[in-house]
DNA sequence: TGGTGATCATAC
DNA sequence: GTATGATCACCA
C-alpha cells in the first residue's frame, strides 16, 4: 500500500484534493489495495477513511484534526442526485457533564468547524459503491453569519443540558445544529445531569450539522458572492 | 421521501 | 465507554 505523506501546506492539500476530483471510489480503493464493500451498511466510515489515506491525514482516532499541522478537519458530504447533502454531518460528542461555564470558543463544535476540508461524494443508492465519484473538495471556515447561527444553537443546547433537560432535546431543535444519539445502540449509557441536578445515566448524544446548513456551504462554494 | 432516532465497525 | 469514521431504517 502506498503511503501518502501528510500535506505540509493548505495549497499542497488543495492540489491533492483537485487530483481526487472525478475519480471513482474503486479507483481509489484499488490504489491502496482495499476491497470495495458491497454497500456501507457494515462499513459506514469506509469512504471517509479511504479519503483520509489518499490525502495523508494523520490523526487516526486521536482527538486531533485530521491534518494536525494545518488544523484542518476532513468531512465527506454524501450527495444526492441533485447534488444536495444527503445526510447530516456528525461534529462531535455532546458534553453532558462538567460543562458549567463552558464557552462557545472553548467548545468542541467551535474547534471542529473552525477549518474544514469538505469533500463531496456521490451517494445515490442506485450507483454501485465502487462507481461513485469524488467531487471537488474545498477548504472552508464559517462566515460571520454561520458562526453566529452555530453559536446561538450551541448556547441554547448547552443551557438545557446544564439545567438537566437533556432528555427533552429532540432532533427538531436547532437551526443549524441538532442533537441526536451517538452510540453503538440505544442501551449504551453515559453520565449526564438529571432533572434534580444529580448525575443520571443517559444515552450519549452528538452534535450534527443539518443538511440545510451544509447545503448552504455547498452553495456558497459553487456561487461565491463577490 | 425526508428527517429523526438508531445503529455499525474498529482501536484502545 | 469514548474516540475515530458515518449511514441505516423507519415513520410521519
Amino acid at each position: 500500500m502506498t503511503l501518502v505523506s501528510k500535506p505540509e501546506s493548505e495549497s499542497e492539500l488543495e492540489s491533492r484534493v483537485l487530483e481526487l476530483a472525478g475519480l471513482t471510489l474503486s479507483q481509489l480503493a484499488d490504489k491502496i489495495h482495499w476491497p470495495v464493500p458491497e454497500n456501507l451498511k457494515h462499513d459506514k466510515g469506509w469512504i471517509g477513511q479511504l479519503l483520509e489515506v489518499h490525502l495523508g491525514a494523520s490523526a487516526g482516532n486521536l482527538s486531533e484534526p485530521d491534518f494536525q499541522n494545518l488544523g484542518i478537519e476532513l468531512k465527506t458530504i454524501p450527495l444526492t442526485a441533485k447534488h444536495r447533502a444527503k445526510e447530516t454531518t456528525f461534529v462531535c460528542a455532546v458534553p453532558l457533564l462538567n460543562n458549567i461555564g463552558l464557552s462557545w470558543e472553548n467548545s468542541c463544535v467551535f474547534h471542529k468547524l473552525s477549518r474544514v476540508l469538505w469533500l463531496p461524494v456521490e451517494a445515490e443508492p442506485m450507483i454501485p459503491l465502487g462507481k461513485r465519484r469524488v467531487g471537488q473538495g474545498f477548504i472552508w471556515s464559517p462566515s460571520v453569519d454561520e458562526m453566529e447561527d452555530l453559536k446561538n444553537d450551541w448556547e441554547e443546547f448547552m443551557e438545557l443540558i446544564s439545567l438537566g433537560q437533556v432528555e427533552t432535546i429532540t432532533a427538531h431543535l436547532g437551526e443549524s445544529l441538532q442533537i441526536r444519539p451517538k452510540a453503538a445502540n440505544a442501551s449504551v449509557v453515559t453520565t449526564g445531569i438529571g432533572q434534580s441536578g444529580m448525575r443520571k445515566q443517559t444515552l450519549p448524544r452528538g452534535f450534527y450539522l443539518r443538511t440545510s446548513f451544509t447545503n448552504q456551504i455547498l452553495q456558497s462554494f459553487l456561487k461565491p458572492e463577490q
